[in-house]
DNA sequence: ATATAATGTGACTGTATAGTCACATGACCG
DNA sequence: CGGTCATGTGACTATACAGTCACATTATAT
């Protein structure tokens, strides 16, 4: 937890710190990103730092906490239709694309609590993000099994973690090829994904939802 | 290129030097992977590296070339079924999920290339890696999907992006989750995954192909 | 036995980092 | 105005690392 002076400060100061402190982390992997120098660009002094935060680690954690926080009111802010597993499945990946588009470093930085290769003290909460999402799509796959609108022969434990990886950064992953620039590109400077229109993301996203739905076989 | 020196060394000296380097980068992200560490627990001189490899790179990039070599020789000599799409994909997606089972330090060095977040010396490496991966499995959903064997309704290009997605080191990772094990435990000691047989790990497969050859729809 | 080439060595250099601390500056209040 | 508390500071400490180099040891050949 951030100290109390951080939330002292003056706004501006404080969003200078967060936005330069985002940054940093999310082009560089938690051991990689320097606090040297995030204060140098902020303009302050290493000493200010620690008065605003226990440690490196106390910031990290902060600005996850703040990017799962922001993506997820994102998500909520798109409400979702209730009545068809499919439709639904469509906004939510729909809105979660889009929200990895639109705030590329904040998707990069809760994508990188997931590497499994990150600090032991990360393990938590990487855990705790984990199992939430899984456990909501565990459920909505469950219930909608048992009334009959999705397949049974499936296991659902499985099946939600075959939906959640489909559904995660590796569509952003998928545009990024398909424009041919690579990821750091794009965490520098969002506006190359200029090209992608909201209506390819969408013919996108139902390519998916159809896949996951109807599969592969047939030759229709 | 590792130095004809290296290659010089008595079998057992350069083996143990690979082994230790192999887990000192499948533990630890390539810039946080210690050289001094691997001399010092291999009890040779950090000169004596430096007369083997050009720099940590070099050695680094030996590394990975060889581990996928070591996966593509272990998936071919598990010889594919060309008949039918589904049943190759299944002995595929086998023998890989098997090969990194078996092989986790092996398995995470190669994962560790697709960190988004790597040197960007490695893109270079990650890009040719990656682009032959898609081009293998694009290819033979296009040629099936002009036999009539798969629907037509979907672009080859996501498809490939999607199957590849599914087959990744993300199996491993619900095998974990499955038992519990976090991924370090698994990498420091894979003897954790005595728990799942041969029968375990094909019936999920089955599952997964079930999942990508007929959707999720249907109340069957 | 001697000369030459190949290997091995570990102290050292330069560089970067997280985190600390004694002190300086500013804000606020009686 | 003077005193007190909050905030700011940057030189400094301890540590770690990749990579170097002058020298030592060993193997090979004559």
């Amino acid at each position: 937890m951030p100290k109390q002076t951080f939330f002292n400060l003056p706004e501006e100061k404080r969003q200078k710190i967060i936005d330069l402190a985002i940054e940093e982390f999310s082009i560089n992997t938690y051991s990689k990103a320097s606090l040297s120098n995030v204060v140098a660009r902020a303009g302050i002094a290493k000493g200010s730092m620690y008065q605003y935060f226990e440690d490196k680690k106390d910031l990290y954690t902060y600005l996850v906490e703040l990017a799962a926080q922001k993506k997820m009111s994102y998500i909520q802010r798109h409400k979702l239709d209730q009545d068809d597993f499919f439709q639904m499945l469509e906004q939510l990946v729909m809105a979660g694309t889009q929200y990895n588009l639109e705030n590329p470093k904040l998707g990069q930085l809760m994508a990188s609590i997931m590497d499994p290769m990150a600090e032991s003290f990360l393990r938590e909460l990487y855990a705790g993000l984990r199992k939430q999402s899984y456990q909501y799509m565990y459920n909505l796959i469950l219930e909608n099994q048992q009334q009959g609108k999705l397949r049974k022969d499936v296991d659902p434990y499985l099946t939600a973690h075959l939906i959640n990886g489909l559904l995660g950064n590796g569509l952003v992953e998928y545009f990024l090829e398909r424009l041919n620039v690579n990821y750091y590109e794009f965490l520098t400077n969002p506006q190359v994904l200029q090209g992608i229109s909201n209506e390819d993301i969408e013919r996108v996203i139902k390519d998916i939802i159809k896949f996951i739905r109807n599969g592969l076989e047939g030759g229709k």
